[in-house]
DNA sequence: TAGTATAGCTGGTATAGACCACTGACGCAA
DNA sequence: TTGCGTCAGTGGTCTATACCAGCTATACTA
C-alpha cells in the first residue's frame, strides 16, 4: 500500500466507471459525500477528482454536480503515448490483434526513414488495437530487425520500449509524427469494421534513440469518429 | 480584481519569470517562503506553482526545490500555430476568402464552449484559406459579438489576436485543439475543390484569454491530401 | 397556471497546521 | 583525500474547517 490516498481512490473511481456502475453522463456522488464513504478529508478527495477530471474520464460543473464524461478518446500528444495507457485513460480496456509479423526485405521509404543498410531486413508486424472490443486503429510497425534479433516475439509485440531500455540498455529519446486524413481501403474497413471510403486519421511516427539514430516507424489508421486527438499549447 | 488569488499569484510569478528575473535552470524560492512573500498559505501558494508546472513554465523536485523550466514543452507545441506561418513554412503564398461573416445567434455548441449567455449574439465568420492559390482549408471561427463590437471588419478578419491585444488590451493565453477525421460535405467539397465524402482532417479549436476565459472557437477542415500536421516529442 | 423567490445543494477557493520521503550540503572519520 | 552519515530544507500528502458563487428543485406568489 505504497500509493499515496488519492491516487488509489483515482483508481477505485476509474473501476467504478469501466465496470459499468457509473454511466456516461451519471451524475456521481458529491466530493462531501464521496469524501466520507472513503473516509479521507473532501481536499484528498478532491485531489483523486482532479487527476481524473485531468484525465477527460469526469466533469465538474460548478453547482451542479461531477458527472462521467462523454468523450471520444483523446490522445494527449504532450504525454507519454503508448496505446495501452492511452486506452487506461480513455476508461477502456485496451486490446489487440496481431493480423501479422514477419522478418522480411524493408519498403524503399522504411528503409530510408529508418537508415538502413543496402542488406538489413526488418520486422513488419501488422496489429489491429482494440478499445473495449471495439476496433481503433490498424496499425503497421516496422524495426530494424538487428535491434529485436535476441527478443522473443512476446517481449517485441507487448512492449518494445520496455524491452529496449530494460534489456538492450537502449534509451528511447524524441519521435518524429506526421498526421493527415485519408480513406479506408477495402482490407483495413474490414479490419476495422468500417465501410470502404470511410474517413481515417492517418498518424506515421518515426522514433529515434537517444542518440540520434531511428528504430521504429509506425503508420497507424484511426477509425474518424472513434479517435481525436488533443493537444495544448 | 475578481479573480482567485492562486490565479493572481500565477500571474505574477510568470511576469516574473518572463522579465527575466527568474532565468531557465534558476531555482526559485521555496514554497514556504513564497507564501510569506504572498502573505497567502502554503496549499494556495501551492496551487499557483501547480498551474505554472502544467503550462510547463515550472519544474518541481522533490527534497531540492522548484526550477524555471527550460521550455521544450511550449516549442515542441508550438509546431501548430497560424495557418499564415503554416503556408511560409511550407513555402506557399497564402490567401483566403470570406465566404460569410455574420452576427448571429449561437448554436448550442458554440455557446457551450465560448461560455456564453443566454442572451449573448456572436461572430460568425467562414473562410476559405488557399496556400499558391491552391485550397488548403475551410474554416469557420466563432468569437463572442461583445469582443468586437467596436472593431471594424477588416480588423477582425486580419488579425483579430493583435487587434484583442493592442487595441482591448487582452492577452491570448493557451488553446485547446482536438484533431479527428472526416469526409467532405457536398458544400465544403465545392469550395475545396475536391469530391465529396474526400477525406478530411478536421481540427477543432478553442482560445482562451489569459485570464480562463474563451474567445474563439475555431473549426478547420483540412484536404486531406493537401495538408498534413507535423508534431516532434 | 405561469412566473418568481428562495433554500439547500454543488464545486471552487482559502486557511493553518502536520507528517512524510527525499535531496544535497556539510562535517566527521578512515 | 575520500567516503559516509547526519540533518536542515524541500516538495508531496493529508486533515479539518470555512466561506463563496453557481445551480436547481421546490414552494410560494400573482
Amino acid at each position: 500500500m505504497a500509493s499515496p490516498i488519492y491516487i488509489q481512490i483515482h483508481n477505485r473511481l476509474r473501476k467504478t466507471v469501466e465496470d459499468g456502475q457509473w454511466q456516461i453522463g451519471d451524475k456521481i456522488p458529491s466530493e462531501r459525500e464521496l469524501a466520507v464513504q472513503f473516509g479521507v478529508s473532501r481536499m484528498t478527495l478532491r485531489q483523486a477528482v482532479q487527476t481524473l477530471v485531468e484525465e477527460g474520464l469526469l466533469e465538474r460543473r460548478v453547482g451542479a454536480g461531477t458527472y462521467v464524461a462523454n468523450r471520444k478518446v483523446q490522445e494527449r500528444m504532450s504525454g507519454v503515448t503508448s496505446f495501452t495507457e492511452l486506452m487506461e485513460q480513455a476508461g477502456k480496456v485496451p486490446s489487440s490483434r496481431t493480423v501479422s509479423y514477419h522478418i522480411t526485405t524493408p519498403s524503399l521509404s522504411e528503409s530510408e526513414k529508418l537508415q538502413l543498410t543496402s542488406d538489413e531486413q526488418v520486422l513488419r508486424m501488422e496489429r489491429i488495437r482494440f478499445g473495449n472490443d471495439e476496433p481503433i486503429c490498424f496499425e503497421v510497425a516496422t524495426v530494424p530487425e538487428r535491434l529485436i534479433r535476441k527478443f522473443s516475439k512476446e517481449d517485441v509485440t507487448n512492449s518494445l520500449y520496455r524491452v529496449l531500455e530494460d534489456e538492450a540498455g537502449l534509451k528511447v529519446g524524441h519521435a518524429q509524427q506526421t498526421v493527415s486524413a485519408m480513406t479506408a481501403s477495402e482490407r483495413v474497413s474490414e479490419y476495422l469494421n468500417i465501410k470502404r471510403n470511410d474517413p481515417l486519421l492517418r498518424l506515421r511516427q518515426l522514433s529515434f534513440l537517444d542518440d540520434g539514430t531511428p528504430f521504429e516507424y509506425v503508420r497507424t489508421q484511426y477509425v474518424g469518429n472513434r479517435f481525436e486527438f488533443y493537444l495544448e499549447r
